[in-house]
DNA sequence: GCGTATTTTTAGACAGGACTAAAAATAGAA
DNA sequence: TTCTATTTTTAGTCCTGTCTAAAAATACGC
C-alpha cells in the first residue's frame, strides 16, 4: 500500500495496456519493446513488483496483474486520462500533444488533487482520445459496442468514438483529413487487393488505408 | 542547458531561497536543515551543480547560485507559483494546503505547458502567498514597499500582501482570524514587554505575537 | 597563539533503476 | 527426439542520490 515510484508505476501501466482483452499474459521481450528499455530491465522490476504483489510472475513464463495490481495501474491511467482532458479543454493543448505530458503529470501524488481535477471538468466520461476514465474506484466502462473502421460493410454508417493508436503523427494526419471524435461516417466502398476503404462524410469523400482505418474506433449508427 | 533531476531542481531552488537580500552565501548545514538532509549529501550535490556551472562553490565557504543557476531556479518557482494559483483559483484548494503538491508539480517539464497555464490563469503576478510570478524570462518584480506587520507604529494603516512563512498551520490561524490577502487594518497598540500588537480590522481586534506579526507581510496605507 | 568545539568534507556503503554480456531455458525444425 | 535459434534470466557494472562514520578544516574562547 505504500507508494509506488514513477517507474513501477510505469510499469504496471505497460503490463495492463498489453494483457487487456483476451491476451492474459505479457512476454518480457514484449513488455521491453513498448517501454523502449531492454528485457533484463523488465525481468528486474517485475521480480520486483512480483515480491510487493502486484504482478503475477512465473520465470519464462511472463507476467500479468494481481487485482491489487490493477488497481494501482488504473488509479494512474485515471490520473493519465483527467490530465489530457484538461490540458485539451481547459488549456487548448492539440490531441496530438498532450501524451507525452500527461506521461509526467500522471504520477502526481495526491489523492484530493485527482478528485477535485475531475470535479472542475465535470467528471468526464471519456479522454480526447475517446478512451474511457475510470471512476475512483478503478471502475471502467466496456466499450461493447467500439468496431474498428475496417470492420464496417459497405453502406454501413458509423461515428467515431475512438482512436486505437496515440501516435501524434497519426492522431495529425487525422486532424488533416478532419477527422475528430463525433465525426460521422458511412463505408462507400472497400477493396479487396489493399483492404483500403473509401468513407464519405457530409460532402467529403476519403480513402483510408488498411492501416489507418484499423485504428479508427467506431459505434455503428442505424442507418 | 540539459534538463535537471527534480534532485537538482530543489536543490538550486533551496539555495535561492536562503541567499536572498544581503544574505548572499549559504552554509552546508544551514541547507542541510532547509532541505531536512544531512550535509555530506549538500557537499555532494552541490559540487554536481558547481561542475554543471549552476553554483558557486568555494570549499568550507558555501555556496551561493550563478546567474545561470538563478535563471534554473526562477524557472522551477515560476512553475511552482503558477500551479499554486491553479490549484487555489481553479480546484479550489486552501492556501495551506497547495505547496506540498506544487512541491510535485513544479517538476513537470514543458514550456509550453507553462506558458499555457499562465495564459489560462490570465497572467497572474502574485501566487495565493502574495509572493510575485516571475515573467518567462525570470524576471521578478520586488516588493519594495512591503514591510513585517511588527514594524508598523501605533495608528498605521496597512493591507496584508503576503506572509513570510508558508506552514499550514500558520495558514490556518490566519485563517482562524480572518487575515487574508487584502485585509486592511490598523495598528491599535504594541506592547513593549513582549513586543505583540493589537490589530482592528473593520470591527474586529485582534492581538498578534510577535512571531505571528512578524509573518504577516503588509503595505502601508495613506491614513 | 593554543586547544577545543563545530562545521564541512571525504570515504565507503547502499538502494533504485538501467545496461551489457554471458548463461540458461524454451521453442521449433528436421 | 535432438539440435539450433530465440527468449529469458543472471551476473556484474554503472549512475544518481542518499546515508553513516571518520577525517580534515575552521572558528573561537582563553
Ligand atoms: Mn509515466
Ligand atoms: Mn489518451
Ligand atoms: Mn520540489
Ligand atoms: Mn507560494
Amino acid at each position: 500500500m505504500e507508494d509506488l515510484s514513477h517507474s513501477e508505476e510505469n510499469y504496471l501501466k505497460a503490463i495492463y495496456n498489453t494483457t487487456q482483452g483476451e491476451i492474459e499474459t505479457v512476454s518480457t521481450n514484449e513488455l521491453a519493446d513498448k517501454m523502449n528499455t531492454k528485457a533484463s530491465s523488465i525481468t528486474d522490476m517485475v521480480k520486483k513488483l512480483s515480491d510487493k504483489k502486484l504482478v503475477k510472475y512465473k520465470k519464462y513464463k511472463g507476467c500479468s496483474l494481481t487485482p491489487e495490481g490493477e488497481k494501482s495501474a488504473l488509479k494512474v491511467i485515471r490520473k493519465h486520462r483527467l490530465w489530457e482532458v484538461f490540458l485539451v479543454d481547459k488549456l487548448g493543448f492539440g490531441w496530438d500533444e498532450v501524451h507525452v505530458i500527461a506521461e509526467q503529470l500522471e504520477h502526481i501524488r495526491s489523492v484530493k488533487l485527482t478528485e477535485k481535477l475531475d470535479e472542475f471538468l465535470e467528471f468526464p466520461k471519456y479522454d480526447p482520445h475517446g478512451d474511457p476514465i475510470p471512476d475512483r474506484d478503478g471502475n471502467l466502462e466496456l466499450r461493447t459496442k467500439m468496431v474498428q473502421l475496417n470492420e464496417l460493410e459497405v453502406a454501413d454508417v458509423a461515428v467515431v468514438i475512438g482512436v486505437a493508436d496515440g501516435n501524434p503523427s497519426f492522431l495529425q494526419y487525422l486532424d488533416q483529413n478532419k477527422i475528430q471524435l463525433g465525426t460521422e461516417l458511412k463505408v462507400l466502398d472497400l477493396f479487396d487487393f489493399d483492404e483500403s476503404v473509401r468513407i464519405g462524410m457530409g460532402e467529403r469523400e476519403l480513402n483510408l488505408s488498411k492501416t489507418a482505418a484499423s485504428k479508427i474506433c467506431v459505434e455503428r449508427l442505424e442507418k
